[in-house]
DNA sequence: TTGAAAGCGCTAACAT
DNA sequence: ATGTTAGCGCTTTCAA
C-alpha cells in the first residue's frame, strides 16, 4: 500500500551494547559498568559512554540481562478475574507499588480453573518471573501449591488460606472478615433483630468461611437464640440471589434483616425485595458486604462493611518485594480491619 | 497444618536441555528439536528426550529461548487503570483470548500521565514483548506514539484515535459511540423530549467526542430547534456530577431528559434528582452510556446503552494475534455496535 | 580502572 | 536424522 518513511526503520534497529562500546571507544565491560553499577568507571568513561547511549538512543535488552542476572524484573500476579471488581482493585493497587519499584506485573485469570492455575503457576515459572501474587480460586489445589512452593519465587498470598507446612505459613495479607461480620451482626441484634439471614456464595474459600464464623460469634456471644441465624449458600449470580432471597423472604417467619455478599447478592435481595413490596429498612433492614456503587447510590443507601482493596494490594506489593530484596524475613503476614459504614438501610424491625 | 515433602529443595534445582540430553544420551540440538519443532526426530529420540525431561521435571527456560528467537511470548496492555470496569473487562477479555494462544499479559496504569505512558512504553520495549494493546490517556502524546511505532511490535489502540501517518491508520478497536448517542437522543427526542442533556466527562478522547457528535446529529436531523441539546463537560467525580447535575435540574427552563456517561456520572445526576424530589421518569427522563449494575439494579430500571467491553477485548487480542502471526494484514480496524436497552427510565416529558 | 573472555540456556545453521 | 557449534546481548570474573 503506502510507503512508511524509511527513517523508521533505522530507529527500530537497535543498538546493542558491543556499538555503544564501539562508538565511546571503549570495551564492553566498561559500558556495562558505567551503565549499571558505576562502579570503578571513570568520569571520562562514564561521559562518553553515556554520550554514545544517547546518541545511539541505546535501550539495553532485558531479556538478555535477564539470562545472566535471573531475574527479570516482572511478577505474576493470578486471579480468579481481574474483572471482579473485588480483584480489579487489588491488582491496580500492586501495580502501582510494583511500577514505583521499577518492576511489571503479569496477570492471568484462572476463573477457578484448578488445571489453569497450575498451568499458570508453570508459566509464570518458566519465564522466571521474580515472584507472584496469588488468590486461588480454591484452597484445595495441591499441586498447583506444591508447584508453587517449588518454584522457588517468592509468593504472597491474597487473602486465601492456602496448605502450608508445618509452621511455615505463606505470606499473606488478610482480610479481617470474621471480625466485620461479627460487627455487623452484632449491630444487627443491637436494633433488636433476631431473624437474620447471611446470603453468602458460599464458604469453599477464607472470606466466606471467616464471614459465617463472625455471623456466628456474634449470636453466641450474645446468648440469644441461635435459630435465627440463618446462613444461606447460593451461587453469586444475581438471579439466583434474586429466586433465594425471594423464596427467604416468603417464608412465614421472614427474616428481619439482611446481609448480602457482594454487589450481585445485594441486588438479587434488593430486587426481591421490591417484588415482595417490601420496604426498606421499614421492612427489612439490610447490610451490604462491600461497599459498592450502587449500596452508596442506592435508595436508600445501603450500610455497608468496607475495606480497603488498595491497601491489599499494595501491602502484598510490599510484602513481596520485601522478599525479593531480601530485607527483613519480618512481617510475613498482614491483617486488614473492616468497617462498617452506617447509612440508612438498618432500623430496629418492626413489632409483629 | 498439613505436612509437605521436604524433598522440595530438590525439585527447585533446574535442568537445562544439556541434563536432559545427557540423561536421554543425545544431543542438546536433537533434545531442542524433540521438544520444540518435532521436526526431524526419530521416534526413539523422541521417547527417550520426553522420558529424559519427565524424570528431571525439565521445565525450558523462556528467557533463553527469547534470546534466541526474539520473542518473548508475552504482549503489553497500557490502560489508564485497570481497575475502571470499563478497561477492566476489556483486560479480562483479551486476556483469555491471549491465553488460548500461549501469550501471557503484561498490565500498566498510567493514569493517563503522559510521562508514564512514555516510561510503559520504554519498558515494554526495552523486555521486547511481541505487541502491545494500548488505551492512550489522551490522544496527544506524540512521542510516546512515535516511539510505539519505533518499536517495531504490533500495536493495536484501544478505542482511540492516534495520530498516524499518512493513510496508515493504527490497527484499532472502536466502539460506535456515535451512533449511539444518536440512537438515544433520538429515541428521546422521539418520545417528545426538547430539552436534553449529555453530561459528558469531556471531548479529550474518542468516546467523548463521537458521542457529542452523534448527540448533536440526532438533533440535526430531527430538524428541530437545537438550543435544547445541552452539551455539559464536568469532571467524572460523582460529587462533581452531583453538584453539576443539581445546577442542571434547578434551571428555569431545566432539561427533561439526561444522558449520563459512565456510573459516576449516572449515581450523581440521579442523586441529584432525588434531592429536588424530581422522580424518574416522570420529571426526568433517564439514560445511562454503559450498562453497569446500577443502571440494571435502580428503581426504576434505566434505560442505557450497552456494548460489549468483552468483544473489544477479544477483538483487540484477535488483531494483535494476526499481526503477530503475520497472517492477512486484511482486517485492522474493527467497530463495534452499540445497543440501546430499552428499560424504564425514559417517558414522554409531561406537558408544562 | 580497564579489557578480554567465559558463559547464562537456548535455537538454528551447518556438517555429518 | 543427528551431533557440533556459533552465537543471541548481557554481566562478571579474571588479568593486566
Amino acid at each position: 500500500m503506502s510507503i512508511m518513511p524509511l527513517r523508521m526503520a533505522e530507529i527500530v534497529s537497535k543498538a546493542t551494547i558491543r556499538d555503544v562500546a564501539r562508538t565511546a571507544g571503549v570495551s564492553v565491560g566498561s559500558v556495562s559498568r558505567a551503565l549499571n553499577g558505576g562502579k570503578n568507571v571513570s568520569v571520562r568513561v562514564a561521559r562518553d559512554v553515556a554520550a554514545a547511549a544517547e546518541k545511539l538512543g541505546y535501550q539495553p535488552d532485558f531479556q538478555a540481562r535477564s539470562l545472566r542476572t535471573r531475574t527479570t524484573g516482572m511478577v505474576g500476579c493470578l486471579v480468579s478475574d481481574v474483572a471482579n471488581p473485588l480483584y480489579a482493585s487489588i491488582v491496580q493497587a500492586a501495580e502501582a507499588r510494583l511500577r514505583e519499584a521499577g518492576l511489571l506485573m503479569v496477570v492471568a485469570n484462572t476463573a477457578n480453573d484448578p488445571a489453569r492455575e497450575r498451568a499458570m503457576v508453570a508459566a509464570f515459572r518458566g519465564r522466571r518471573l521474580d515472584g507472584m501474587l496469588v488468590a486461588p480460586g480454591s484452597d484445595e489445589n495441591d499441586r498447583a501449591w506444591r508447584e508453587l512452593a517449588a518454584g522457588g519465587a517468592p509468593v504472597v498470598i491474597l487473602d486465601r488460606d492456602v496448605p502450608h507446612e508445618e509452621d511455615r505459613p505463606w505470606p499473606a495479607v488478610l482480610v479481617d472478615h470474621r471480625e466485620g461480620a461479627r460487627t455487623a451482626t452484632r449491630y444487627l441484634i443491637g436494633l433488636g433483630h433476631r431473624r437474620i439471614a447471611l446470603l453468602t456464595p458460599g464458604a469453599r474459600m477464607r472470606p466466606g468461611r471467616e464471614r459465617i464464623a463472625g455471623f456466628k460469634a456474634a449470636f453466641a456471644e450474645a446468648d440469644i437464640d441461635p435459630t435465627g441465624a440463618l446462613v444461606c449458600l447460593q451461587e453469586s449470580s444475581m438471579d439466583f440471589a434474586q429466586g433465594d432471597a425471594l423464596a427467604l423472604l416468603r417464608r412465614s417467619q421472614r427474616p428481619t434483616a439482611i446481609i448480602a455478599l457482594g454487589t450481585r447478592i445485594l441486588a438479587g435481595a434488593l430486587r426481591a425485595a421490591r417484588d415482595l413490596g417490601l420496604s426498606v429498612p421499614r421492612d427489612l433492614s439490610v447490610i451490604s458486604v462491600g461497599d459498592t456503587d450502587l449500596a452508596a447510590v442506592h435508595t436508600p443507601a445501603i450500610t455497608a462493611l468496607r475495606w480497603s482493596l488498595e491497601d491489599v494490594g499494595r501491602a502484598a506489593a510490599e510484602l513481596l518485594l520485601q522478599r525479593l530484596r531480601g530485607t527483613g524475613e519480618g512481617q510475613s503476614r498482614a491483617l486488614l480491619p473492616v468497617d462498617l459504614v452506617l447509612r440508612e438501610s438498618c432500623v430496629p424491625p418492626t413489632a409483629k
